[in-house]
DNA sequence: CTGAAAGCGCTAACAC
DNA sequence: GTGTTAGCGCTTTCAG
């Protein structure tokens, strides 16, 4: 309540009677103190409950630590493990976190970038929505960016933690095939299209034919997915199996099959593209092709934190978890 | 990559030939300037592409904007959703949201107070932890903090934003009883006695026996709800429902009752706290107590940022929501 | 209407 | 070892 105004270094120095450069050194380890000073500068500290300002410290060294988080959307369960891994990672290394979340909308992904900016923030993790350009001032800010589950067309220089989405389709696709079913539809998110370039891939691969019309795009929402996934199965009766590309699109397909009278496996099989807790509590269980998002995100933060020159980005693995939403073709 | 200097005001009044004060004025909108040096300035804002440095600003202003929130764990639907609020708020408010996660830990929860101390950081809005002790610190320090979802004992005056327990649980208990239920049990995590005392209250108001061997407390986490949700279902054979105190704790029992074969709601009813997105996809769809999460964080900022003197807390109502979950007494 | 100057809290030279 | 001092980038009196 009472505005009292807070305890700075000088207070310190007083109490302690030495000068503040002594208490600056001993505060932060830096340089060397008498141990009967040290003793008493510390005492001071303590009793006086000090905090040093980070605000001054870091104007002074013209550099904040601090990394930005930029998110689509926090209440996706994918998009939350990430930041959990950064959060874990940020916070085992002692650095405060910004989050910001962008809805996936360039704008608002460039109004964060902004407020970064003048946050000083001098490092950022990003799921990116918007393209090359919105990064621009970030790159002119001298900010250290890792993007992570998706790179940025025209930015191959920033580092990227993703996962291999050619063979996490590829595996879907061949336990598909292998289960007889040769029309599978791909429900996507716009901005997915390297994995909707790599489903052309295995389907060809595999002989199968590759129908444009099978191949769905939604926005991030879940009504949009919904909208996807019914038209999808209420229009195309002939496909006989479906492939997922997020969990929301999963769950708007499970939503609209039984909407339908759509049965799965039975009717048609679905495999989706990240494992949720829900995926084991669904009916049926669903078969997924699980990525590693808690990981990806601590790498991001490793990443970004070490941001030693030519750092390259990383590439991880998907797993095949079988459950009970794919069948034989009917 | 170069580590070229930051863009200074100073930079931008010498572009615009004129003072810092004025090059402050008028990008602050404070004070006036004559038509023809407001343009300069502009013009040589935007050529230079300068954004003033936040740490300047708040050093000087001694405030610093920017709200704190700490929550148990991100990767919570509930807690998810209630930070989505919060940043809703934050954002369309222009204010910069450092978050932390406590794992439900007081003594990471006051290191996340400290570091936020630190970080100048005015305002947080805390799902607490910890006992009224940790939170010394923070009002010494003039934070002003708003808790979220549970209150503190002993900090009675810090407003604080909760679902109304009491109305939910009874709910609830009401819900079941008229399905004929009468040995149902409360599967709580630790720290909700509020809703433990909620549902002896009750059942006792129903008439209903009140076993305080059916009142099991499991931690937040999955592996700790599992466990006492399996060691309920397994031992309590004559409970004929549950309600589970939150999401985790539902999810466990799920899956605890499928490894052991009871069916729900055959043979036991289930109903849980918070509705999440999985409560629909669920076999069968779960009837839950849903909580507005969401609103939850977004009236938690809105209060946290008006901060007025005598800010009183908030109780959010919950609403029954009837799935398949529960059945009439076997 | 505008500029000069005094700090905000801190650290890093630089003296002693 | 330790104190003094000069700013970091900004806002805000205070003069003109």
């Amino acid at each position: 309540m009472s505005e009292q105004r807070r305890t700075t270094i000088k207070d310190v120095a007083e109490a302690a009677d030495v000068g503040v450069a002594t208490v600056s050194r001993v505060l932060s380890g830096t340089g060397s103190a008498s141990p009967a000073t040290r003793e008493r500068v510390l005492a001071a500290a303590a009793r006086l409950d000090y905090r040093p300002s980070a605000l001054g410290r870091n104007l002074r060294r013209r550099r904040t630590g601090g990394i930005g988080l930029l998110i689509p959307d926090i209440t996706d369960s994918f998009y939350a493990r990430l930041a959990d891994g950064v959060l874990a990672c940020a916070q085992s290394a002692g650095e405060p976190v910004m989050i910001g979340t962008t809805g996936d909308d360039p704008e608002r992904e460039a109004e964060l970038i902004g407020s970064l900016i003048e946050e000083s923030v001098e490092r950022v993790i990003a799921v990116p929505s918007g393209d090359g350009e919105m990064w621009g001032p970030a790159f002119r800010a001298g900010l250290g960016v890792v993007f992570a589950e998706r790179p940025v067309r025209g930015r191959e220089d920033v580092p990227a933690v993703v996962t291999d989405d050619r063979s996490g389709v590829r595996t879907a696709v061949e336990y598909l095939a292998a289960l007889g079913h040769r029309r599978v539809a791909f429900l996507a998110r716009h901005g997915q299209e390297q994995r909707v370039r790599a489903f052309r891939e295995a389907m060809g691969a595999l002989g199968l034919p590759v129908d444009e019309e099978l191949i769905v795009r939604a926005r991030a929402t879940r009504d949009s997915a919904y909208a996807a996934a019914a038209g999808l199965l209420h229009h195309r009766s002939d496909l006989t199996a479906v492939l997922a590309g997020g969990n929301l699109l999963g769950e708007a397909a499970v939503l609209a099959a039984r909407e339908l009278d759509v049965r799965v496996p039975r009717d048609v099989s679905l495999i989706m593209f990240d494992d949720v807790p829900w995926a084991e509590l669904c009916w049926p269980p669903l078969t997924v092709i699980a990525q590693p998002a808690q990981d990806m995100g601590y790498r991001a933060a490793e990443l970004v934190l070490r941001q030693g020159r030519r750092t390259r980005g990383v590439v991880l693995p998907t797993e095949l978890i079988v459950r009970g939403s794919c069948g034989p073709r009917r």
